[in-house]
DNA sequence: CTGTTAGCGCCTTCAG
DNA sequence: CTGAAGGCGCTAACAG
């Protein structure tokens, strides 16, 4: 026996489907008494309508995908959680795309998601504006994050990354530390460079030499990093990783040579997520609403599909660019007393 | 101007829709003539196939849907994960639904996968087999995963925390530790209701008395939960929270109350998710691997998908049910040396 | 091998 | 206020 259809619906009711329709959708006037005869037949067969079918008449899915290079580490599984909470506020689906390791597999993704969403965010190191559009055959509303080479055309969200590290560094040198190191993330990632970026304006400006180690945005390779780091004839007394993960491995390293953090070297990561709190000494990180941005970024997205905006491709300026600013939380590694924190994790 | 579809493409090619239709598809055959001139025209249009339209004439949309509580934590990002990557090998597509705080509200979310997705993922301790059928309409194949009060109706996917819990127990019976206490989580949770359970079970056949005590699966009531208990006028030697987010939280009260960790009490969690190796002392736990639970739960839906399974219902006890075993890790919190751990993180 | 023609399930003018 | 009919974009028999 098959699900029922509007017509079985409308049969038992003895109306049109057009009057199921309308009561079901709450378009056009019903008269009282039709209408609890088409509600009753509803229940009856306990129809649900086929949103598929919704859909294709309506031309609107209300589903946002979203494509992600991958899911590892909290930082992308808040930020979905945050995408969630936005569409389930506004009666949306969300449909996640994840491993695209390659532009070519990212833009089929994106090219599958045709007729399946109403909008897309992406998040691609891989992809250029160029590419995406290309990838985009029916105008498709667009929010790029994080994506780096913009060229404006795209309405889009990143974070400051540069003025974070420099804050950063600042914080450092305020607390009297001049070897300051940096074990920045993978070379083709545009986080990377851009936290960088701001760590050597900072140094240099206050007139010290950079110091650099590079790293994979993982633990080990922040490990490792600052092993070689420690052991370098002058150490430094404070290293700044591009993120947390590698800052976490930056601890351990510092505790496995025998030393003391924050006493003999501080530390700094980005990113903030849930672990930067529990680890001891708990991590002096730069802090990013990353379930705030997801939501945000969703919003953003579900209004310029209500607006029609990829309908009406503006001038390269128009397109707005929305800057996140991280905010430096200091604890135990820059020399904070360590406090009851954690209490806020929600973790199962 | 608005995205070809297949008609534009059959005309500009001068051949039928349905020579587009095969080529694109691969059924049926196509002499090469047309093939190249559709292809040629594909490109021309830069032409996507409407998945919508496609899924609503093969009623099939290549999506399986999620539905989960909430997104909290590491246990669901990593079973989403999990999913995510099973979803991909099969050219499918994940779509999540979360924050189904209740029944009703859980129900709602899975009639409106209807005609939106070929199979659903039902997490939710809120919903008993006859409630979540009667959300099925038509039947949707369907698994469920730590249902709970499950009647073998629906295949299903759980973790063994009875037979989980009790080696907790054991190993710590085995350390010597005799006035074992236990955290639970919140009452209506049935994981928290088995992992009691096996506590219990483990505790008084070894003939020593439980110690309960009541927490939320937030470290933040497991900091509580373990401050009680270790005030209590004769002291427990060690701790079994029934998960590792509690855990944490009983290891900083140890800390709080100028103990040691595992000298004065030993501590175990639940789940092993990846905090667990990174705090200090290094977390006891019980190892799931939830991603690959998660990867498994696609495999078994899609291939009830193919076979039909929700077509034809069978007998009660065919439905199959699918237990993980939990492993149990031995770290610090119980006195295992500590070691070069937390280097397979992948965290950005 | 290729074109024609029904639907898939629903919404939506347009008459009545 | 209601019903009939066309169409959303695509696939799948069925003839040619």
């Amino acid at each position: 026996m098959k699900a029922a259809t509007i017509r079985d619906v409308a049969e038992r009711a003895g109306v049109s489907v057009a009057s199921v329709s309308r009561v079901l959708t709450g378009a056009g006037v019903v008269a009282e008494p039709t209408r609890s005869k088409v509600l009753e037949a509803v229940e009856a067969l306990s129809y649900v309508p086929h949103s598929g079918a919704r859909s294709l008449s309506t031309s609107r899915t209300d589903v946002v995908g979203v494509i992600l290079p991958d899911l590892f580490g909290e930082f992308f599984s808040e930020l979905i959680r945050g995408m969630d909470v936005a569409c389930r506020a506004q009666g949306r689906h969300l449909i996640v795309s994840s491993s695209h390791d390659d532009a070519a597999n990212a833009s089929a993704a994106i090219r599958s998601m045709r007729g399946r969403v109403d909008g897309l965010i992406v998040l691609s190191p891989h992809l250029d504006s160029g590419a995406l559009t290309a990838s985009l055959s029916g105008r498709l509303p667009v929010l790029l994050m994080n994506g780096g080479d913009l060229d404006g055309q795209q309405p889009s969200m990143a974070v400051d990354n540069v003025g974070g590290a420099r804050s950063a560094i600042e914080h450092l040198l305020g607390l009297g530390r001049r070897r300051i190191a940096h074990v920045g993330g993978p070379n083709g990632n545009v986080e990377a460079r851009e936290r960088k970026q701001g760590y050597v304006d900072a140094v240099t400006a206050a007139g010290t030499a950079p110091i650099l180690a590079q790293g994979e945005f993982t633990q080990a390779s922040g490990f490792a990093a600052a092993a070689r780091l420690l052991a370098s004839s002058d150490r430094p007394d404070a290293i700044f990783a591009a993120n947390d993960a590698m800052a976490i491995g930056v601890l351990l390293a510092i505790q496995e040579a025998g030393l003391r953090c924050p006493d003999d070297v501080a530390v700094v990561g980005f990113d903030d997520v849930p672990i930067a709190d529990l680890v001891r000494p708990g991590l002096t990180t730069l802090h990013i609403d990353i379930a705030g941005m997801g939501r945000r970024a969703v919003e953003r997205l579900l209004a310029d599909i209500e607006g029609g905006v990829a309908l009406a491709p503006r001038a390269a300026n128009d397109a707005v660019r929305e800057i996140i600013t991280p905010r430096l939380v200091v604890r135990q590694s820059c020399g904070a007393p360590a406090s009851n924190q954690g209490f806020s994790g929600e973790t199962t």
